[in-house]
DNA sequence: TCTGGGGTCCTAGGACCC
DNA sequence: TCTGGGGTCCTAGGACCC
């Protein structure tokens, strides 16, 4: 009956245990089973069953030190699939996209929404059951005024069961839910700004609201005193426009092993320059800018080195051979022999659209011819494979590759890994 | 002998997010 | 032995110009 219900309110989506879900979907006998999916090179932990969090075990923990305890408890460990949950996403993108006007894709597993109804909660019902029943994915679901406001809705809402997996926090209960929020919980809110928070007795989210605008501003500069605007539930940060162009693309990746030879290094960057070359070009962009970096392992005692080296692309483009020979000459510059290097990797920056892009008439038909080889060779490698086609200079044998010990099927995405419904 | 100040643009690095 | 990868935004400070 409460007339203030807001007509306008943010929703946040955040799907649980995303890539746990995932593989729970397509490997039934590991519903009741404790399971943990691992970060690239299976080093850390990203995404852990209900039953893994009560043991403890945090999130992005490395994966070796709870090797034991994984033991002893039974944990189902998976490499992680990020074929498969690139797909599921989606999948519940796009039901989300028929349940409401502004879907803002967040993250993989997280979407804000703009609902404009008088009854938020029955459409959050109603939004939740639609995407578990179309892709088989929990979701819970976070509602208020404001973005900040629904992320911590979503988080009290996955705290307390008595919500159904969706709440809606308005202002009249706003304060007594602040308070419960701890001050590094609030979205927005680091480690680092957390701790001198804490030093001023700033504990809560409530406190924080609560702040002089002043002290805030002066620490934590104007994405802090956002935050505390939100909290108040003054809308400061907006949704964001659905497939905006990324205005950076990184592709970098920890060796599987040591690499010390500068020709390996060379063929895991040109990897790397071809896999940024294909995002850049799936989003219709070019690049102007480029750099290569390459490092030893930080958590070592062994002699560190790490450098990054920047090139301008003249004139801009996607082209991945242009892209490899840039990048093979920006390694050059900081190859040092006598380190053992543990990743290396290619950023595109200076990013604008292709088709604005300027080029004299001699470059015209060129980049024309570019343009038709690339979407061919990008079709290909999307129908069979990115390894289909590419250049001899990414390597063959590629034994600096990562490790994937644990990864399962690429269930809806390959045509040879599909689930099998029959059992023999 | 006296040696300014304000604007713009760019970049590196920090902090934060999932 | 084994510690991810890919983003966003903001800020300070340097270069440059008039």
């Amino acid at each position: 009956m409460s007339s203030t219900k807001p007509d306008r309110a943010f929703a946040l989506v955040d799907c649980d245990n995303f890539y746990v879900s995932c593989e729970r979907l397509f490997q039934p006998k590991l519903k009741n089973r404790p399971l943990i999916v691992l970060s690239n090179n299976d080093g850390c932990i990203v995404s852990r069953s209900a039953e893994v969090k009560a043991l403890g075990i945090g999130m992005g923990v490395p994966f070796h030190q709870v090797k034991d305890l994984v033991k002893r408890a039974k944990v189902a460990v998976l490499s992680s699939n990020y074929t498969l949950y690139g797909d599921m996403s989606k999948r519940v993108m796009k039901t989300l996209q028929q349940l409401a006007a502004v879907v803002d894709i967040y993250s993989i597993d997280e979407a804000f929404l703009m609902l404009e109804t008088s009854r938020v909660k029955e459409h959050g019902h109603l939004i939740r059951n639609t995407v578990i029943k179309h892709t088989g994915i929990p979701v819970t679901i976070g509602i208020s005024g404001t973005k900040t406001l629904a992320k911590a809705a979503a988080e009290y809402a996955k705290k307390n069961e008595t919500t159904g997996g969706v709440f809606n926090l308005t202002p009249e209960i706003r304060d007594s839910v602040l308070l419960k929020i701890l001050t590094q919980e609030v979205w927005g809110i680091g480690v680092k700004t957390a701790e001198w928070l804490y030093q001023r007795g700033i504990n809560s989210a409530f406190d924080l609201k609560n702040m002089r605008d002043e002290s805030i501003r002066k620490r934590a500069g104007i994405t802090g005193l956002r935050v505390v605007y939100e909290l108040r539930g003054i809308s400061c940060i907006s949704l964001k426009p659905l497939m905006a162009p990324k205005k950076g693309i990184t592709s970098s990746r920890s060796f599987g092993r040591y690499v010390t030879s500068l020709a390996e290094l060379k063929e895991s960057l040109a990897t790397h320059a071809t896999r940024a070359g294909e995002k850049l070009r799936a989003d219709g962009s070019v690049a102007g800018l480029l750099s290569a970096f390459i490092t030893t392992n930080v958590y070592s005692k062994t002699p560190q080195y790490a450098n990054t080296a920047t090139v301008s692309i003249i004139p801009r483009s996607n082209a991945s051979h242009e892209l490899i020979r840039l990048t093979m000459i920006a390694v050059e510059k900081i190859y040092k022999p006598g380190f053992r290097y543990i990743k290396a990797g290619v950023t595109l920056t200076n990013i604008s659209p292709a088709d604005q892009r300027q080029i004299d008439m001699f470059s015209l038909k060129e980049m024309d011819k570019e343009e038709k080889l690339y979407r061919a060779v990008d079709s290909i490698n999307r129908d069979f494979g990115l390894k289909t086609l590419q250049h001899l200079s990414c390597g063959i044998s590629r034994e600096w590759g990562m490790r994937i010990d644990f990864r399962s099927s690429r269930y809806t995405t390959n045509w040879s890994e599909l689930p099998v419904a029959r059992v023999n």
